[in-house]
RNA sequence: GCGGGGGUCGCCUAGCCUGGUAGGGCGUGGGAUUGCUAAUCCCAUGUUCGCAAGAACUCGUGGGUUCGAAUCCCACUCCCCGCGCCA
């Protein structure tokens, strides 16, 4: 969440990012709650003083033998007082804390300033080397038209996934993956872990459930409703991305600052409800309930997290231009963004068979608001004061998605699939799928 | 899953049985004093509300009992030991 003490101090700032990001939001119930709750704040501090006062004369009047019975008559009228206020105050609490989690973070000044989706601005374009998109050209043709097939005709001709059957036993979006599409997604998995190691960062295998207040911190409340499973009569949720138990493994944590930053890279599969989604991308593996997905995450000083972020986008730039899948990078407007984030970069993969850029990769500077929840801070020393950290993530592959662009983009005339060349040490002796 | 032990204001620890302002040590910061590579003493040391004076909160978390809870009761949680189960 943003600073509370904001909604005090400077309406004005809140108002105009709230106009800037499109959003509609409920701020005259957040500015009446936060009032309420100081003046309530004040008069429970009041009357909790007099109960302390008594208290100290009651246990003083009992030393020396002296009766208390009036006092403790006195003493029992406070004591509803108090309830009743701090049921007030509970109940107000929770309004306030409500809108206030809701409120999204002040985005970047680099940011455009846009409406929709349509204000997204390109900042790069990578094209691939091409090879094996000019060969699927000569492929099918309809009206005039030459089109390359889908990822799902072409898994299916090489008995690569069966989604009737998942549908069957667990409904829509879910899948089978089977043969090589199997070693594939793993293959690609291993090379990510293997690339971030390389870069330096501690992999990370976390729990694929966590804790309300764990989930709480690392997510704005609305997706608990539209992403996010829950198991039912326990306290847990299924992680939508490893960024949940990575934003919250260190959550009530005061980090060294010598240490900073920590670049975590998180293998997990991931669980979402996609309950916002309907009928969108219905077909396939490209929207589904569970997937595997690498997720870089970054705590460091907040000096610092906008190097870290450029740092991020590169090192997954890099990432697709060693699997040669083509793509283009834009920046999310103000209007499009994230509520948790203040700057984000979409990787959009090109899929042929869609003639269009689809987003395979995310990448966010959420500045101190993950932290601020999770109470996440650092020092240099000891005795220091403490600063909330900047945390920042970003997808490096999300497996089922990018299998997708790899059997578009790698696909050919023959409905064979060629291995990238950087998963072919992870594949064995396959490097054509179906030849 | 069962039994036992534990969680105290940065760190260590007393207090819990027998309810009445959470005490000491270490560390850190500031100050004082003394002619010794340093010692000794004093003050401060978390969070929130408040312009401030000040006040409230804080003994793993949440409830309960009580005029009053670190202390008594209940639930949960995490750590340690033992047993059980298990890929």
């Amino acid at each position: 969440m943003i600073d509370p003490k904001i909604i005090k101090e400077n309406q004005g700032l809140v108002k105009e990012m709230l106009a800037n990001r499109s959003m509609d939001f409920p701020l005259d119930v957040l500015i009446n709650a936060d009032k309420q709750r100081r003046d309530l704040i004040v008069e429970l501090q009041r009357v909790k003083h007099q109960k302390n006062t008594l208290s100290k004369e009651i246990s003083a009047r009992k030393k020396k033998n002296e009766n208390a019975s009036t006092i403790i008559h006195e003493m029992g009228k406070i004591g509803t007082e108090i309830k009743r206020l701090e049921e007030e105050s509970k109940s107000n609490e929770e309004l306030f804390s409500k809108h206030i989690r809701s409120l999204p973070n002040f985005f970047h000044e680099t940011v455009p300033l846009g409406k929709d989706e349509n204000d997204n601005k390109i900042t790069r374009e990578y094209n691939g080397k091409q090879n094996f998109l000019k060969k699927p050209t000569e492929g099918i043709e309809k009206s005039g038209i030459l089109q390359m097939k889908n990822h799902i005709d072409l898994a299916n001709g090489l008995g690569l996934i069966d989604l009737e059957r998942a549908g069957k036993i667990s409904g829509s979006r879910f899948y089978f993956l089977k043969n090589e599409m199997v070693k594939l997604s793993m293959a690609l998995s291993n090379f990510a872990i293997d690339y971030l190691i390389k870069e330096g960062y501690t992999v990370v295998q976390p729990p694929f459930m966590i804790r309300r207040d764990a989930m709480e911190g690392a997510v704005i409340l609305s997706d608990f409703e539209e992403t996010i499973y829950k198991i039912e009569n326990e306290d847990l949720y299924m992680i939508g991305t490893s960024e949940h138990p990575l934003a919250s493994m260190h959550m009530n944590e005061i980090l060294n600052g010598k240490n900073l930053p920590v670049r975590y890279g998180g293998i997990s599969t991931c669980f979402r409800k996609e309950a916002g989604a309907h009928g969108k991308d219905m077909k396939g593996l490209f929207r589904v309930h569970q997937f595997e997905k690498v997720e870089q995450f970054v705590f460091c000083k907040p000096e610092d997290s906008w190097k870290e972020h450029e740092r991020l986008l590169q090192i997954t730039e890099k990432f697709y231009e060693i699997l040669e899948i083509p793509f283009r990078t834009i920046i999310l407007c103000s209007g499009d963004l994230g509520k948790v984030s203040a700057k984000t970069y979409d990787i959009e993969g090109w899929f042929p068979a869609q003639n269009t850029y689809r987003e395979i990769c995310s990448c966010s500077n959420c500045t101190d608001y993950q932290a601020r929840s999770l109470r996440i801070r650092y020092r240099d020393n000891p005795n220091d004061e403490t600063t909330l950290v900047h945390t920042l993530n970003s997808t490096l592959v999300a497996i089922q998605r990018t299998l997708v662009a790899i059997l578009e983009n790698y696909q050919t005339s023959n409905g064979t699939i060629i291995v990238p060349e950087a998963l072919k040490k992870y594949m064995g002796d396959t490097d054509e799928i179906g030849k």
